[in-house]
DNA sequence: TATTATTGACGACAACTGTAGTCAAAAAGT
DNA sequence: ACTTTTTGACTACAGTTGTCGTCAATAATA
């Protein structure tokens, strides 16, 4: 498993474009992936029935073909992609995104409001403190 | 290739504790994750055997066991490794990061104050601008 | 309904990963 | 120098992932 949770790169890819556009047929994200990343019809079919097989997708098999379902909301999915991704690439330290961030890392207007918000509310949570 | 950089999750186990370990021998390093995460000592070996034909490892071949240094830097692979995955599994988007924060992260005081820095200089610079 | 196009279930496969045993060569100890 | 350990080069192998082709079943069309 590449990614956390046991979704590997190819099909995060894959369920993120359905989190974004859904109910989506195989065909719509053949489509989809037929322009950028160059995936044949039937590598998306498979990657959507893997997906499907462990639990991130649904389908309704009604008239025509399949209409595919997230089942993972795309924020909670991010959510936990992140913590995986500190936990085991980054050894659970934080300073390698800061350090991302100062770097000219650029964030939208929105982000940098919930950051501010965020910098002022933890100004006395020191590591380790309880909550 | 699990993560960025051509690394897969367990060499990067293995490359990291090297970068906080060097030079390091094939028994050192297989020691230390006998203890942890269980690792036989020829799967080390084949795994800094692997990081060194990837460049990210050399060895000093001298007297006795042969002595492996880290040829990157461990905040230079972090950093790439944010950027990676930011790119990769986030889309480029931050929010998700910015939530992670929220939602409980323990920052140290450092980081803290790195991002309350960071904050402050960003605070005319909106997503799209120039640098 | 005959014909044509679309779908999806399967099967395949090579490359990559994780894991480690074997065994000869080299080093260390006596 | 002889014996015992330690090393490391190789080999192996199963599971995962990325990629599709085939082909029969369905659906859409003429």
């Amino acid at each position: 498993m590449g990614v956390a949770s046991g979704i590997t790169p190819a099909e995060l890819a894959i369920l993120t474009y359905i989190q974004d556009h859904h109910p989506a047929t195989v065909r719509e994200v053949a489509d989809h992936f037929a322009r950028t990343n160059e995936y044949a019809r039937t590598t998306v079919l498979t990657l959507m029935e893997r997906l499907r097989q462990k639990g991130y997708l649904e389908r309704d098999e009604g008239t025509g073909a399949h209409r595919y379902t997230p089942l993972v909301q795309k924020a909670d999915l991010q959510q936990t992609l992140v913590r995986d991704f500190v936990e085991r690439s980054l050894g659970g330290s934080l300073s390698p995104f800061v350090a991302f961030l100062s770097q000219g890392a650029k964030l939208s207007t929105e982000e940098l409001e919930e950051l501010k918000a965020l910098v002022k509310g933890m100004d006395t949570r020191p590591k380790g403190s309880q909550e």
